[in-house]
DNA sequence: TTTACATATTCTCATATGGGAATATATTGA
DNA sequence: TCAATATATTCCCATATGAGAATATGTAAA
């Protein structure tokens, strides 16, 4: 069974380049697979893996409409890579705890 | 010769927890090599490793004093990461204004 | 010098991962 | 049921990387 992803596989998840490019992608409205397949010059097979990273860290969100899955962006699993690299901002303050 | 760091390899400089941990560690003040090993659970090789990779991504500074080598992080290092995680932020007001 | 200390590098091993081709699964329509 | 479409999964290959042991390099002290 998966474990429960972690800040590390979140950024482990938008290390890559191209899952940034997806991101991006995503962000304005939902997908299809196909329209990212075009979008970004990638395989189908290549999209999909990438989609199913992403969607393990939480960091899309998809729902079946007919043939076609629709990906999105969720902006709330970006929240705690965001706040965790706050910490340059307030170096002097409390460095936030480590997680595995 | 290396290449210029990008990005995406300062995404994947943090997606290391232990090189995290020891961000954190060298955010209050800069610490010798011994240090770190130390305070993180690991072996000297590998802590000099990690902060080879998190130097090359500029993330964190060094100084020789004496025999020793200290490393302290450089915030400026971390903007970029902070700024790309804003991406979620414009997306969560979105989707606060499709649900309330 | 010689010795001890501090850190970096090299080596080997095991594992993880991306790309792409081929294939499998799921859904729709004829 | 069969064919077409949309997506997911599997397989193989090449590459990247982390851990730790052993070793090398650099610096200070006796």
């Amino acid at each position: 069974m998966a474990r429960a992803a972690t800040t590390s596989d979140a950024f482990n998840a938008v290390a890559e380049s191209r899952r940034r490019d997806i991101l991006n992608y995503l962000v304005m409205r939902e997908r299809s697979v196909t329209e990212i397949v075009d979008a970004m010059e990638m395989e189908q097979p290549s999209v999909s893996k990438h989609l199913k990273v992403l969607k393990g860290v939480g960091l899309v969100e998809v729902r079946r409409e007919g043939r076609q899955m629709l990906y999105k962006a969720n902006a709330i699993a970006i929240r705690p890579l965001h706040d965790w690299t706050s910490m340059g901002e307030i170096c002097a303050q409390h460095a936030s705890q480590a997680q595995p």
